[in-house]
DNA sequence: CAAACACCATACGCACGCGTATTGACAAGC
DNA sequence: GCTTGTCAATACGCGTGCGTATGGTGTTTG
């Protein structure tokens, strides 16, 4: 064993943690955040974690601020890659298939737990973030402000709780053609005609 | 039964325990469920908790199939006093008015716990009766079968979402002038003129 | 080459929550 | 009056999960 290949040694960086956490987070829910088991998930004992990170709660703080500003980003290329403002909120829509994604999935573990301490500050950041942008796409479709606003926070709303519905198995499958139609059905009744 | 004033005794019922979990569950949700966190709650110690249940999973499901029948009672009710199904259809959104009542609290609880065992199921059947409800009210407003059962969905995800907006306090209160502005504007939205 | 540093393993103390076992108090029925 | 049944208090064992302490190994750096 003259030369040892690195690629066994693999030291662990805080990042890797918190990615670690986030897909934790994505599978079970932020109460499964669990240093020893999240230790054991990434083939190393809790002993290394504790000099990445004071304690639990700094890891979860840090992924979510992580995961906040990855989730700013792809909403900024959203808002950018796409003039027409009815086409933007078609794709906001169809955002809700990418599931299985892991930035949509911890959003979708997020809401599920809107009283956590640490979770809510971030939920709330998103929300805002995400209505203020559909309000603005409903003021290009040339809706009055208030109308705007309203009407963005009841497509927030209808999204949010799709999600839940999707979570209890009650709604249709991204890829079925009946979410298709459902689809269609939203955007008739959502979206102003042009 | 001829004299004994029972006043001091205060033996605990069954019905007494789950009265105090849905409370609980009300306030702080299900995961605060907790044998003798609640028997303190209750004024009394967890030896005599097990002597009316076999386990906490045991109290939960009881409590929670107790309040799937009030719940089921509660939307009989609303039903059979409301012949207009318009007018239907506004008293469910009104309902999310009733904050603090122990009913609802519950259910919005429960809606953040999607994915906990015990809960899912009830969730699912009240999601099922709730939708049935709402695309009954819409067929009856001469909305086509599939129409009246995607906008029932699109409703009820609605109403869901806008719970947990209401949570995370980026909704207006209930009681506010912005509250009866934006239900408004949802009614014109979401339910066909006559 | 020795000392310092970065990263990881092992082992412990502690708190909390579930469930059980044992005992006690108090009423009703034989 | 003594047994039986009902409800409650106390005390334990057990698992889990957090955080700490301490020691070890490889890599850097003076």
């Amino acid at each position: 064993m003259a030369k040892p290949q690195k690629i066994e040694k693999e030291k662990l960086t805080a990042a890797d943690w918190e990615r670690g956490a986030l897909e934790l987070i994505a599978e079970q829910g932020v109460n499964a955040v669990a240093v020893e088991s999240l230790a054991r998930r990434m083939g190393i004992t809790k002993g290394s974690f504790y000099w990445h990170f004071p304690n639990r709660q700094a890891l979860i703080e840090q992924s979510l601020q992580r995961w906040l500003e990855h989730d700013e980003r792809n909403l900024q290329i959203l808002m950018d890659a796409i003039e027409d403002p009815r086409e933007r909120l078609i794709l906001f829509f169809r955002r809700s298939t990418q599931v299985h994604q892991l930035t949509h999935d911890v959003y979708t573990a997020l809401c599920f737990a809107p009283d956590h301490p640490l979770v809510q500050p971030v939920l709330e950041a998103v929300a805002d973030r995400r209505t203020s942008y559909l309000a603005n796409a409903f003021r290009q479709l040339g809706m009055a402000d208030e109308a705007a606003a309203f009407r963005a926070r009841l497509t927030y709303a209808a999204y949010v709780g799709y999600l839940q519905l999707m979570q209890q198995e009650q709604a249709p499958e991204p890829e079925s053609p009946e979410f298709e139609s459902y689809l269609e059905h939203v955007i008739k009744t959502l979206i102003p005609a042009v």
